[in-house]
RNA sequence: GGCCUGGUAGCCAAGUGGUAAGGCAGGGGUCUGCAAAACCCCUAUACGCGGGUUCGAUUCCCACCCAGGCCU
């Protein structure tokens, strides 16, 4: 019934699983192009850290995009550290993306590969999520940040209750966002909370890969991430945009932060940033667990017939 | 050789004459505009060894072992 639905694939799975070198082969194959769903790989000049693909810079259709291995990746290199990058801002871009290039000469015929890590971008997309109306209020959100938490669970109970009742009202970052929301609209915050029918024909595709291999995996990682100039990269661009800007919060560089403080090792920061990530890919899995269409595989091969099957099946569904 | 300080769970680290905080790590989970973030729950018969004092010692005393520091 939907075949007119345009095909979406989406490859995910924890970090250092190797999604993006599968994505490009699979891209390969199957004609297609790749749009990212990391939250930090957007951010220009972190390369080292978020192991971003390296390659070509161009644009297609006004959209900039970085061409590794005749792949083109879209949503990579897109803002400055110090610059928001939100939710919704990654889902609007993936429709204003998809749809562009759906009647760009060269691209009409290709499939695009939603790739990455971050599970709430995808499932926002595979579930198309319907967001609240409307931008954030920061400076609103500002000075309730400033609050305790105790007085904003009280408003929020008085002012929408029913949403309070579902929130984890011990997460302020959570209670802040839903006041915020409140107080600014005038509208309760759950009842905006929606899920369409989605604007894709989607396949999920998880890459599985074994706790102790995945480990393996980070270590090495890290290791050459800083022979590859992960410190060099950690001290460079807070220079520019500060500690403090959204981008440097991740894994890789608060740790590397304590070592130029002289607060750690080089190596114990490494051996740190290995924890972190380990932590990550355990929240990874959770995110991902709760969604039982993803079809899970461990090997290439497998991920190849699962697609061909997925371009030959008129779907039903 | 002498003196000093210390030896508490995998790691760090409080503390007490009546069997012991917390943090990290570990396990599980939450998630609709900061998500590599934020948050929640669960976890260990851990007080160096041996004596002594005491109703009772991880806590006091003695000896020993170990570590670090200082001295000759």
């Amino acid at each position: 019934m939907n075949t007119n639905r345009p095909k979406l694939i989406v490859i995910l799975g924890p970090t250092a699983s190797g999604k993006s070198t599968l994505a490009i082969q699979l891209a390969k194959k199957f004609n297609g192009y790749i749009l990212s769903a990391d939250s930090r790989q957007v951010y220009r000049g972190m390369d080292i850290g978020t192991a971003k693909v390296t390659g070509r810079k161009t644009r297609v259709a006004g959209f900039p995009a970085i061409v590794s291995q005749g792949v083109h990746h879209f949503l990579i290199d897109i803002k400055n550290p110090d610059q928001t990058w939100t939710l919704a801002d990654f889902q609007k871009a993936v429709k204003r993306i998809t749809t562009r290039l759906r009647k760009h000469p060269s691209f009409s015929k290709k499939i695009p590969f939603l790739v990455g890590g971050t599970g709430l971008y995808i499932s926002s997309i595979v579930e198309n999520w319907d967001l609240p109306k409307g931008a954030p209020d920061l400076a609103r959100r500002k000075r309730l940040e400033k609050r305790t938490l105790d007085s904003l669970v009280k408003e929020l109970k008085r002012k929408d209750p029913a949403s309070a009742a579902l929130l984890d009202l011990q997460n302020k970052r959570r209670v802040v966002r839903a006041l915020e929301y409140v107080l600014s609209t005038g509208h309760s915050f759950l009842k905006n909370q929606q899920k369409r029918r989605p604007e894709f024909d989607i396949l999920q595709l998880g890459l599985a890969v074994p706790d102790a291999e995945l480990t393996r995996a980070m270590t090495r990682r890290v290791r050459s991430m800083i022979r590859l100039g992960l410190v060099r990269e950690a001290k460079r661009l807070p220079k520019k945009y500060g500690w403090d800007s959204p981008a440097m919060s991740g894994i890789g560089y608060t740790e590397i932060r304590s070592y130029l403080k002289g607060t750690l090792s080089l190596d114990d920061a490494a051996q740190q940033i290995v924890t972190h990530t380990r932590q990550y890919a355990k929240r990874q899995m959770t995110w991902f667990k709760r969604d039982t269409s993803i079809q899970w595989f461990q090997r290439t091969g497998e991920a190849k017939t699962i697609v061909q099957k997925f371009f030959s099946t008129q779907k039903t569904q």
